[in-house]
DNA sequence: CGGATTTCAGAGGCACTGATATTA
DNA sequence: CTAATATCAGTGCCTCTGAAATCC
């Protein structure tokens, strides 16, 4: 069918073809547009990217260290501090010592956090759905199924 | 089929749905895993995204002033006066003052210039292979078109 | 002692803005 | 005077590294 490649034809005149078919440059177009699409929706509720990841991961596995939820989220142990302390000042988290090992905080959601993910995932949910409007459900499961395969070969080699 | 979503239950077993079903997350990671690729390809033989590029827009396009090629490559002319320091100083371009417009220089590809970029493409080509090696040839062509519509859908709003 | 955890300080890449000097 | 060009300086976001302090 003409449409499947109807996209490539119409994106740049301007582009060389040496530089349009490099897949790393496409999809990091795309990445700086979805993150600023992301990022200005969370910043009108003056939220942030790891803001949801931690809330999201708290929600749905329980409460951990701030090691091990590093490692669940792939937010820095460096950069987790700072967004940890944001939550915590805004009452979604709390810290508290770990009685077993007094090196470790437990970091647990707490109810006013849990509200705050949901009104988070709203934000993102209309985000998607924008970002996404030209697919129809098929071709949306494709992308996805697609950029995933590529992801997990280039996270093994 | 049920090899249609095989790639995202495959992902992370850590990741919360809520956080995985977010397009800009997953394009987001394979950005940053391709700019790694393509980045450290590059730096084996000295070179830099934006000199491909740049060599590549000269090449297909002929002669510009700096603006001109600012517009063509999307690199910004602030940025771009170091990548055309590099190429001079390589041989590889040459930057001559506008005979009709003393504002401007124009630059062009010289020999070696066309040479390097050779280069740069047969190293970058197997960077796309390898990136792209668990997609078959259809499923390539399909990711290219799924994200230039998703591209160009969020460059016009 | 070696090893894990939290924290801070900072490097480096990329996209982008602002100011300045020159020339049209 | 205005507009455009090349250049330089610097901001902000994000990924990632290194080191210090504390505790096992």
């Amino acid at each position: 069918m003409e449409s499947d490649d109807a996209g490539l034809r119409h994106s740049d005149a301007d582009t060389p073809e040496r530089v349009r078919r490099q897949l790393s440059r496409l999809v990091g177009m795309t990445a700086g547009q979805l993150r600023k699409a992301a990022g200005a929706a969370l910043a009108e509720v003056g939220a942030h990217k790891d803001h949801f990841v931690v809330l999201a991961s708290l929600a749905e596995f329980g409460p951990a260290s701030q090691s091990r939820l590093s490692d669940r989220t792939r937010v820095y142990r460096s950069d987790l501090v700072a967004v940890l302390n944001d939550l915590e000042a805004a009452g979604h988290i709390q810290r508290a010592p770990d009685p077993e090992d007094k090196r470790r905080n437990v970091i647990t959601v707490t109810a006013k956090g849990r509200c705050r993910l949901g009104e988070l995932d709203e934000v993102l949910a209309g985000v998607n759905e924008h970002v996404m409007a030209p697919l129809d459900p098929a071709e949306r499961d494709t992308l996805f199924a697609l950029l995933a395969r590529v992801n997990a070969h280039l996270a093994d080699g």
